[in-house]
This record gives structure tokens, C-alpha cells and sequence, in this order.
RNA sequence: GGAGAGAUGUCCGAGAGGUCGAAGGAGCUGGACUCGAAAUCCAGUGUAGUGCCUAGCAUUACCGAGGGUUCGAAUCCCUCUCUCUCCGCCA
């Protein structure tokens, strides 16, 4: 979340930050809440003081005519508090809740629009693969092969759900260890996170776990749900922590499964592989200082750009506009891959998303380091896609398709794999 | 899942109804000593709000989290979470 001592003194650049996102929140009744929020607190603490007094009034020797008279005081005082803390409870529920859902400020260079079309192309990488033939999509080519099932991944766990086989298994391997030896080249440590979080956690990171619109899987009864991703538990993993600043920055990346209900998701574009409910990735994650986040930015999508050039794979990179943001992000490039199979002659589709979200995040989690001042301040937090391997598989399959249905592997994956084709039986 | 022990500041650790924002130590900062460093000595050092006559003062909250008892809670009671030990189960 955002300073909430700023929608006091920042109040109209926060309104033009909301206005260029695209987004609903009523910033005028938060603001007034956050007042009556305020008075509230001044009342209910001028009679804590009354109340800390009275009882000091009480710590030695007394008659016990002026004792039961501090009591009967004291009695009275509480019982007015009483019903001031509950007032102000339920007044700071609803300001903190409403406070959560003004986003973070936007980078001055990201491009102002409303949506995914207003992205700006910023690189393009490699020249899209010519076909002789007709190319085919990685649901037929996947299928034709016998390395990807959805007719049975519908069948046990629903639609949107797969199975991956036979040589399929394989690359899905050796992209996930390629990945990772990039990434560690790069000074991150590795995780295997946990696949499930708890809602306070999930919420920080600002992912909202409930409603109609959520893409998360609760699981109920527990407090916690299925993580979307690994920016959830690496983003968590410090979380109430002060750091040193001597640690900083800290460098993370990690594997999980990825799960997302995708609700309404359907069409086209969002065929196959390409749009899941579950999914495994290698996320990058970093902390580090204030003034260190926009080139730590930079150096994410740096080693994004060095895996899919590693695996020659052709991609343009999009600076995402400010209405397609997410409410963390300060700003975000997402790199988007070739697909040969997508549309009708083929179309980029997205295959990583990197974020710098400030300290917005920090602020939330409460991720501190102590700065030479002496003051506690917040980190940034960053994340980024190292390697979604269900986008990858996709990228790979329809790229590096022959005119016989067979796919080749990419020669930096050929070492990981251990062959050189995927071929019809 | 069952039984027991525990959770205190940046860290370690005391504390057992008013004298506790919290002993002591470590760390950190400043100073003394030193050619310099180490050691030693002295002093300072929690966080987050709010108000004001804003290099400061006052005040509120915070001792795992949330409730409760009480005029008054780090301290008593309840619930939960986590950690450790033992038992059960188990990939």
C-alpha cells in the first residue's frame, strides 16, 4: 500500500494516478474516512491518557475514601473508552481496507493509456520464422506428438488442466534447469517455494484473495490459498523483517507451481497451453535499496531478454501503460515471445512480466533496512518471470516446428535434454 | 493428531498486577586513551502515530496475534499462530 499520510499531502497526484490507471476508487470518501478516522483516534487516546493518569493516581499509599473514589473514576472512564475503541475499530477497518486499493504511483517514463493496446514496444529481438508450410499451433503439434494431453487433463482435473508427456516431460526439465543456471550465473540464490500462502501474505503482495474477480484458489477453511506465483513467497519470505543494509541487495529466485482460476478466460488467445490453472515458473525476486530499484529493473529484463535470445527465440519488448499495471507496480516490461501457432499467421504472446513495485509492497509486508541515518526505511521489492515453462513450452513448440509435425530442440537446450527432435512415433 | 516447554527491543536475555518502554549484555553512534588499531573507560541508542510555542516537549500504542479480567496487564485467564522436545502417523 501507499503512505496513507499522503493522500493527505499528495491527494491530487494520487487522484491523477488512479485517473491514468483506469481505476475505481472513491478517493474523496477515503479521504474522508481517514478524517473521521482521525478524530476518532485523538478522542479514544485523550481518554487513554485520563485513564493511564487515573490509574498512576493509584500506585502508592492512598485513604481508601480518595482509592474508591479513583476507582469509581476509573470505572467510568472505561466504560466510555469502551465504546469509543469500538467506534474507532470499525471506522479503521474500513479506511484500512479502502486504503489498500489506492495503487502505487506510476513511473514518470511508463506510457499513459488505458489498455494492453496503448503497451509500448520499446525493442524487437530476432525476425519471426518464415514457414514453407502452413504452421500449426502447439495444441495440434503438441497432441500429433503424444507430449501434451488436455483431452485427459479435462477429463480428471477440469477444463484449462494438462498433462505433459514422454519427451515433452523432458524439455519441460531442461527449460526449467536452463533457466535456472542463467538466473544463478547472475548471483540469485535458488528456492523451492511453497505452493500455498496465507491471505495476509498473499494481500501484501497485493493479490486480492476474494470476490468474483479473484484469479486465486482459496483453500477454505485454511486462511490460505494457492500461490499464482512465486513473487507471493519470495515476496513474503522477509516479511515483518528488518534487513541489514549491508545484505541488501538481496537477490532470489524461485520455483514453484502456479495456480490461477482464470474465471471467464476463454477464446483463441488463451488456447492450449498458452492460459492455464496451473502452471510452474521460475521467478526472480530482489530487495534492495530506494535508489538501486530502476537499474536492479533493468537488469531483470536483462536476463529475461538473455534467456529467450539463448534459446533464439524471436520477442519484442512492451513498457506496460499505466492502465494495464498492476495496482503494485511503479512499472513493468513484459517480454513477448513469437508464436507462430497464435492467430491467424501467428502473433507475440506474452512469456515474462517484470515489475519494479517500490516499496509499496514493502510497506504492506512491513520489509524495512535500517538506513546510515538511522532511520528505518522500506526496501523495493521487484519481481520478474525467469521462465514460465507453459508459455516457454509454447514458444518453443510452435518456433522450432518442421514441416513433418516434428519439433527440434534448441541447441541450448540439447545438452539438458539429452536428444535433438521431438518426432512422431 | 496427542502430551509438555517456550515466543520480550537490531540480537541475546531478565522480568512474574502499579516503582516497566522494559534490568544486564552484545551491537551501533559519539567521546577519552593511542602514531593508528585492538583492548579499556565514559556517554548515547526501540518502533509507529498524534498534538504543539517543532534542533525540542507532551501524549498514545506496541513485550508472538486476537479477545477477556482489572481502576491499572509484559506479568492473570481464554483462543489462535509459530518454535522446540516426546509420542502417533507418514512420502
Amino acid at each position: 500500500m501507499i503512505d496513507i499520510r499522503d493522500i493527505k499531502t499528495r491527494y491530487s497526484e494520487i487522484e491523477k494516478n488512479i485517473r491514468d490507471r483506469y481505476m475505481n476508487v472513491d478517493l474523496k470518501k477515503i479521504a474522508e474516512d481517514m478524517d473521521k478516522r482521525s478524530s476518532l483516534l485523538a478522542e479514544t487516546e485523550a481518554l487513554r491518557a485520563r485513564r493511564n493518569e487515573t490509574a498512576a493516581k493509584m500506585k502508592g499509599k492512598l485513604d481508601p475514601d480518595a482509592r474508591s473514589r479513583l476507582i469509581e473514576e476509573g470505572k467510568a472512564i472505561k466504560e466510555e473508552l469502551g465504546k469509543k475503541e469500538a467506534e474507532l475499530a470499525e471506522i479503521d477497518r474500513i479506511f484500512q481496507e479502502e486504503a489498500r486499493t489506492i495503487p502505487n504511483y506510476y513511473s514518470p517514463e511508463a506510457p499513459v493509456g488505458k489498455e494492453d493496446k496503448d503497451n509500448l514496444a520499446i525493442k524487437f529481438y530476432g525476425e519471426p520464422a518464415k514457414f514453407t508450410f502452413k504452421a500449426k499451433d502447439h495444441v495440434q503439434l503438441g497432441e500429433e506428438l503424444d507430449i501434451l494431453d488436455f483431452e485427459n487433463g479435462a477429463k480428471v482435473s477440469g477444463q484449462k488442466f494438462y498433462y505433459i508427456k514422454n519427451k515433452g516431460v523432458i524439455l519441460q526439465m531442461a527449460l526449467e534447469r536452463y533457466a535456472m543456471d542463467i538466473v544463478l550465473k547472475h548471483g540469485f540464490t535458488p528456492f523451492i517455494t511453497p505452493d500455498i500462502a496465507k491471505e495476509e501474505i498473499l494481500q501484501g503482495i497485493g493479490f486480492n484473495p476474494r470476490g468474483a474477480e479473484s484469479n486465486i484458489y482459496t483453500l477454505e477453511g485454511t486462511g490460505t490459498c494457492l500461490v499464482g506465483t512465486a513473487e507471493i513467497t519470495l515476496g513474503g519470505y522477509y516479511s515483518g523483517e528488518i534487513i541489514d543494509k549491508k545484505d541488501l541487495p538481496i537477490k532470489m529466485t524461485g520455483l514453484s507451481h502456479c495456480f490461477r482460476r482464470e474465471a471467464g478466460g476463454a477464446g483463441q488467445y488463451s488456447k492450449g497451453l498458452y492460459r492455464v490453472h496451473q502452471f510452474s515458473k521460475l521467478e526472480m525476486f530482489i530487495y534492495c535499496l530506494p535508489e538501486e530499484s530502476d537499474s536492479f529493473h533493468k537488469e531483470i529484463l536483462a536476463i529475461e531478454e538473455e534467456i529467450f535470445q539463448g534459446l533464439g527465440i524471436p520477442y519484442r519488448i512492451v513498457d506496460t501503460a499505466t492502465g494495464d499495471l498492476g495496482a503494485p507496480a511503479y512499472r513493468k516490461y513484459d517480454i513477448e515471445a513469437w508464436m507462430p501457432g497464435r492467430g491467424d499467421e501467428g502473433e507475440y504472446g506474452e512469456v515474462t512480466s517484470t515489475s519494479n513495485c517500490t516499496d509499496y509492497q514493502a510497506r504492506s509486508l512491513n520489509i524495512r533496512y535500517r538506513d546510515d541515518d538511522g532511520k528505518l526505511k522500506f526496501v523495493h521489492m521487484l519481481n520478474g518471470t525467469a521462465m514460465a515453462l507453459s508459455r516457454a513450452v509454447v514458444a518453443i513448440i510452435e518456433n522450432y516446428q518442421e514441416e513433418d509435425g516434428a519439433i527440434r530442440i534448441p541447441q541450448a537446450l540439447v545438452p539438458y535434454c539429452g536428444f535433438e527432435k521431438i518426432e512422431r512415433k
